[in-house]
DNA sequence: CTTGACTCCGTACTATAGTACGTAGTGCAG
DNA sequence: CTGCACTACGTACTATAGTACGGAGTCAAG
């Protein structure tokens, strides 16, 4: 065994690794969300760096919090360095902050709820009669539901 | 103009009042994700309550954090009544609860990094060199990236 | 030097979540 | 009673994110 310290992997083993399949890495490269590594001048097959999978492996994350790979594309292009506009940079990072504190206030929303709702259903004991949405309702003190719900002419 | 206090909307007030499209609602009507209300016994157009409109609601947010359809309407059947199997309702309810704590770790190691990479990019002063993946190992300390990267078998 | 596992690449197919469109019916304003 | 906007319903189309497939090339073991 040639002691190359085996930084590279091969598609497989990169996906494997990554926890997607192997056409996952190539629909990345071809959306441009990954890099895709040259064929070795010698020929035979690409090797895909640790920070690839790492990237792949964000790319999933990111998707489980919803953003599509489009915003993760962006997401990722955010770099500061002293080649970037770095104001620019800036902005969108802080645009993407207000997007995550969003997501976090709902994720907090739902988890309540579900607290809630578990608290309701206990082991064993009384058993307060609710659902989802009822603790949504209660959590957040919502009873209003109104926004002008009847109005001739709803001006956008 | 009738005083029939004003609970029940028709189909396009409803959808204006949850953000989304007359099509949309429909279709969720389709996916049985909400009840399509009954057409009014003595003709005309059907009008939908205000919890349909919560329940759309509810159900655009919880797209916004990564539940699918299917994940929503999961959601959404979850009551704890006493008619209901309490402890299934209960054990449903608490893997939901694992996935959004998941969810909201995720979402914080992006925060962080967004943190992380608008201080490297400040209005004006010292710019250092950051991309939100350098940004990401740093506030997770992940140097690491081993995972087993090239044994034979790499059985799950 | 053949065989089996894997790679490369292109094209095609699938699921999810809508969005658009055409036609017919309803309702109320003028 | 005639427009005009809106509703109802079915079917078709679209975008996103993969997933599958077929054929040709590559590589290492036997």
């Amino acid at each position: 065994m040639e002691s190359n310290i085996m930084t590279e992997l091969k598609i497989s083993k990169a996906a494997k690794n990554a926890g997607v399949g192997v056409e996952t890495i190539r629909f990345y490269e071809r959306k441009g969300l990954i890099e895709q590594p040259l064929k070795p001048q010698d020929g035979g097959y690409r090797t895909y760096p640790i920070e690839t999978v790492q990237r792949i492996k964000f790319v999933r994350q990111a998707q489980e919090i919803g953003f599509s790979l489009r915003e993760i594309e962006e997401l990722l292009s955010l770099r500061a360095d002293p080649s970037a506009d770095c104001s620019d940079v800036r902005e969108r990072a802080v645009v993407k902050l207000e997007e995550v504190d969003r997501k976090m206030e709902q994720l907090g929303r739902i988890r309540s709820a579900l607290d809630e709702l578990i608290a309701a259903c206990p082991g064993r004991g009384a058993l307060r009669a609710c659902s989802i949405m009822a603790s949504l309702v209660a959590a957040t003190g919502g009873t209003s539901a109104h926004a002008n719900a009847d109005g001739k002419e709803n001006p956008r």
